[in-house]
DNA sequence: GCGAAGTTAGAACGACTGTTAAAAATTAGA
DNA sequence: TCTAATTTTTAACAGTCGTTCTAACTTCGC
C-alpha cells in the first residue's frame, strides 16, 4: 500500500553517468569492448552494481539507444524546421558522434535480438520525421520530387554522412575531407536558390 | 636445403572453407560471433586445427578481408570501365553482401588494431580507384566536377548503399526500397544523357 | 532512534574466449 | 618401406564474460 520511496539523488546521477560511459566505450573500443566489468570500472564501481541498476547488458545497450535517440529525434525535429533546413540537418549527421554511435548500434544489433528490434523502432520513427519533412520543403529548393523523392534525399545525406564518418575512421584520407567539403557547398549553393524563390 | 614440402590438397580447400565460413558467420551473427570455436564448428574441424592455419583469429580476420578486398577491386575496376559505368558500379555496391560485410570490418575495426591497419589500406586504395576512374567521366554525364567532384561522388554512392543496407537491417521499412528504385532511376537517366551525347 | 527500503561490495557459478603443448595420425618423397 | 614433413586431436592454461547470491552498509520517513 504505501508508495515505494524514491529513488537517492546519487542514483539518478550514477545511472546517467552509467550511459555516458557506455556510450564513450562504444566509440573508442567498439560496442564489443562493453562488458558490465569494463563499464562499471570507467566510473569506479562494481559490476554487480551495475547490474542492479540494468539486469541485462540489453537493457544497458537499450537504455544507452532510447536516451540517445530522443536527442537525435528532437535535433531532427528542430533542424529540419529551422530557416535553413537542409543546411542544419546536414551540420546534425555530420557529428560523427552520433553517425559513430549509429554504425556500432546497426552492428551491435546484428546479434542481439533485444536491440535489433528497438534499433529498427528508432531508424523508422526517425526516417518517417525526415520524410514528413522533406516532402513539403523539397520542392522550394527546385528538386523535382519525381527525381528526387524524400525517400532517396533521406537516404543519401544519412549515407553520405555515414561514409565520411567511416573514411575518417579508417585512416588519414583526405578524400572524407573533400566530400564533406563538396557537400558543404551543394547545401549551401541549394539554401541560395531556395532563398531566392520565396514560396511558389 | 631441400625445398620444403608442399601442402597437401586438402588443406588448401579447407582454408577457403574457413574463410567463407568466417564470412557467413559475420554475415549472419556480426564480426562479434566470430570465435576459433563457432568458425571451426561451421566446417566441422577442431579449433586449434584452425589456429594451425591461423595462428590468431586476428589473421583470420585480415585473411578474409584481403580475399574480398581483392574480389571487390577487381569487380569495382571491371565495373567502371564498363559501357555504362556508373550503371555498373551502382549495381555493384547494391550487393547487400558485399556491403554488410563492410559495416562489419568497420566496426570490427574499432577494437583490433590489426584490422584497423588493413581496413584503412584497402580503403584507400578503392578510394584511389574510384576517383581515378571517375575523374575521367564524369564529364560525359554531364557533372560539373566543380558541383560534383569525384569525392563527393564516390563517398555519395557508397553512402547510399550503407544506408539502404542498413536499413534492411534494421526492419521491414519501404523507404530504403523506395530509395533504391530512385537511385536506379537517376542512375539510368544518367546513362541515358552520357549516351546521347557521345564524346563532349 | 527504529524499521524499512534503497544501495553497495565480495565471492562465486558455469560458459566461453584465445591460445599452447604434446602426442597421435596421416601423407609425401626417397 | 622407411622417414620426415604435414596435418589433426586431446587436454589444458589463464582470462573474461553475464549473472546471481549473500550479507553488509547507507539513507529515508517516522
Amino acid at each position: 500500500m504505501a508508495e515505494p520511496r524514491r529513488r537517492r539523488a546519487a542514483t539518478v546521477e550514477k545511472v546517467s553517468r552509467l550511459l555516458d560511459a557506455t556510450e564513450e566505450l562504444m566509440l573508442s573500443e567498439g560496442y564489443a569492448a562493453v562488458s558490465s566489468r569494463s563499464v562499471a570500472a570507467r566510473i569506479d564501481i562494481t559490476a554487480p552494481l551495475l547490474h542492479y541498476y540494468f539486469p541485462t547488458i540489453d537493457d544497458l545497450f537499450v537504455a544507452v539507444l532510447r536516451r540517445r535517440a530522443e536527442q537525435m529525434l528532437a535535433r531532427t525535429r528542430a533542424a529540419l524546421s529551422s530557416p535553413q533546413p537542409l543546411r542544419a540537418w546536414w551540420e546534425l549527421v555530420s557529428d560523427p558522434r552520433g553517425t559513430g554511435l549509429i554504425v556500432e548500434f546497426v552492428a551491435a544489433a546484428n546479434h542481439r535480438p533485444a536491440l535489433r528490434t528497438e534499433v529498427g523502432l528508432v531508424a523508422r520513427e526517425l526516417r518517417r520525421l525526415q520524410m514528413e519533412a522533406l516532402a513539403s520543403i523539397l520542392g522550394e529548393y527546385g528538386l523535382d520530387p519525381e527525381d528526387f523523392p524524400p525517400a532517396l534525399v533521406a537516404a543519401a545525406v544519412q549515407g553520405l554522412a555515414f561514409a565520411v564518418v567511416a573514411d575518417r575512421a579508417a585512416g588519414h584520407d583526405t578524400a572524407h575531407e573533400q566530400a564533406a567539403a563538396a557537400m558543404a557547398r551543394l547545401v549551401a549553393r541549394l539554401e541560395d536558390r531556395r532563398e531566392r524563390r520565396p514560396a511558389e
